[in-house]
DNA sequence: CAGCATCCCAGGCGATACTG
DNA sequence: CAGTATCGCCTGGGATGCTG
């Protein structure tokens, strides 16, 4: 934490550090929960093989630590069958799915908006060649 | 970029890199860009001295950073006032300011379901001590 | 199959010093 | 005042190898 104790500044610092909405952004911001979050979403539980297939470019270290971290925050259920290959489900949980509900959000300003980014980026680049 | 040309695993890293959503949760995502959204949202226009101050503990190699990137990306504008002291600036545009919005749903959605998370975590860590 | 442990490197970020 | 430039640390995360 980079926040310990008595901050020098805590104008801005203590409402970011202890504010839910930056501590939603620590968790929905990470590359992989949120793919994790869509995934399981759109195709309901699904096992760590498949998550591991769907979501290419993950590594397995990165994929278990976000399943942990997910299932921390009681955003996913995590099923263990015993079988004779192991076998483990991961499911979004009634609040994981509240969360994509709000990431839908995002992700329909994102269709909607991005265009205007892309060409802000386009317009910003060619004055600054 | 991690994924440069021809990606080995298509399925859902195509949809991931490509993804509007995906390249919004890269910007908000930004520790420095969703607190400066929100200052600048709150506050009105505000000066790089003022966001410097207000924004506890960031450097200025990142504020200045975070505020290249937003202003880029159409966030924010950014306004030179050759003064004798240099005055700069900063305000959201329209499109920053809508982008405020979405970002609110999200406080929303943290403000009444970090509790819950909270009480997840607090169970999930008894549970694995 | 579903992980955990270890090693290791790139680059993100803070600290510091300098400029128009 | 509002930055840019440089350096160096430190950690995030990929690759690899091993286990129940």
């Amino acid at each position: 934490m980079e926040v310990s104790a008595q901050q020098p500044k805590p104008q801005f610092n203590a409402f970011a550090a202890s504010c839910p909405s930056r501590r939603l952004l620590d968790t929905i911001g990470d590359k992989w929960v949120s793919l994790l979050i869509v995934a399981l979403g759109l195709r309901g539980p699904l096992r760590y093989s498949e998550l591991s297939s769907q979501i290419a470019g993950v590594s397995q270290k990165m994929l278990t630590q976000s399943l942990r971290r997910m299932e921390r925050d009681g955003l996913v259920t995590r099923t263990l069958t015993p079988s004779v290959p192991v076998r483990v489900d991961y499911e979004l949980t009634s609040l994981g799915q509240s969360l994509l509900a709000v990431m839908s959000h995002l992700k329909e300003w994102a269709e909607v908006h991005m265009p205007q980014v892309e060409a802000a980026r386009a317009t910003y680049d060619a004055a600054n060649r």
